[in-house]
DNA sequence: CCAAAAGTGTTAGTGATACACCCATGT
DNA sequence: ACATGGGTGTATCACTAACACTTTTGG
């Protein structure tokens, strides 16, 4: 314990929030009133406190700006290069998070924040190191949509295949096949359909489906001896 | 900045690192000689200094326990639960290395510290989170062994393919077909065979290969559009 | 009846898997 | 000569990828 009391470094959390609007990935994004980076944006996240758990840290951070507490939440990884804030050295716990914009509203802009969804087709620039964050945790989510059912965190609990192949689409950044999709998704035996259908345009209803596993599920163990 | 001088955590750095030994996964641990969890064994780390990036403090540590400065080294997650560290709250970076043990010997263990290999078979009990920990980083390694060619920082520079395919046995806990193995490291196009062979026991001689990217490279960007 | 999205099968090609014998060497 | 690990090819099966038309609705 001798080099503990030198130690200067500041320890935050920082949320990569994502969702999907309209079939596009959007990211939560805040403002800067202030400098440093005054007039960039930024990701929503702030500091932790004492005796507060790292996961509880972001909880409460996600709250503050979506007024959620019931989502997906994902410790990724830690940045903490000495001139990242140029006010004084902090090391900050990335969490990613993923929500169904439909469910889950924002609140009315609390406070100061202006916290607004950004697509990830042209995000402005980031404060901060954000953008490599925003970055690795993109990589992440690209990943874990491959290998598990968190397809089911950004949608509503009732929805069409069209609208899953439009969260893979978005997420995979390339147009998918719809009836190899269909072929695959029914192969992973994941979705149980439902007797609604949802009409909307002059076209045919789509019928919804839900996940079986509401909750988080790795689809694979193996990714292949090599990929 | 307001709640900055309020916060009492502490920021380290913990090391992952693994070696193969005689065709088997090793990770590197330290004995502890000293309360918390006196006996027990831990992974090598230290505290970050106030000016120092983190991937400096993680190469100090990696060369005050190994003698070794150039080594691959990945960052990995963050670990912060209050109570992890029973003396005060500290939340560590990990960092994932992977050694070659013949080209870089352990030095003779310097200081009180006792590092020694131990077989990722059967791991001692470990301190604070550190066997969560060891699990994260062992799934991190499984997954790079198949996307990368990290297998190249495992191995001395010139190797036999049953080397090769030993590390990628011991790390995906599973045995491998010869001629299938042979044909995908040759489909991957990533090593150049040598003239030299390895005699060593009494049978036939084998050929020696080296990477043609000594460095870090992903062989693949698409996983499957599923997994 | 027109527009718009929903829904549905087959084929060809590629890659994965399973499998057994001969080779070169030291003792 | 024998024990030991090195080295090689083929056949089957499974999965991926490419591809176009009919259905159902609202306007």
């Amino acid at each position: 314990m001798r080099d503990f009391q030198k130690q200067h470094i500041l320890v935050a959390v920082d949320l990569c929030i994502f969702t999907i609007i309209k079939g596009e990935l959007n990211l939560l994004l805040i403002e800067r009133k202030y400098d440093p980076f005054k007039g960039k944006y930024a990701l929503p996240g702030g500091f932790v406190k004492n005796e507060e758990p790292l996961h509880i840290a972001a909880l409460r951070e996600l709250h503050e700006e979506t007024g959620v507490y019931d989502v997906y939440l994902k410790k990724l990884s830690a940045y903490g290069e000495p001139k990242r804030d140029p006010r004084g050295r902090v090391i900050t716990v990335v969490y990613l998070a993923l929500i169904d914009k439909d469910r889950y509203k924002l609140t009315a802009t609390t406070d100061a924040t202006s916290a607004a969804w950004h697509s990830c087709q042209k995000l402005p620039p980031l404060a901060f190191d954000h953008r490599m964050i925003v970055d690795d945790a993109f990589k992440d989510l690209r990943y874990e949509i491959q290998t598990t059912n968190i397809a089911s965190q950004l949608l509503p609990e009732r929805f069409s295949l069209t609208d899953l192949q439009k969260v893979y689409e978005s997420i995979l950044g390339m147009n998918l096949d719809k009836r190899n999709f269909r072929k695959r998704i029914a192969s992973l035996d994941i979705l149980k359909p439902t007797k609604e259908t949802k009409m909307e345009g002059a076209h045919r209803p789509a019928q919804l489906f839900r996940f079986k596993d509401e909750k988080y599920k790795a689809l694979k163990e193996k990714i292949h001896v090599f990929v």
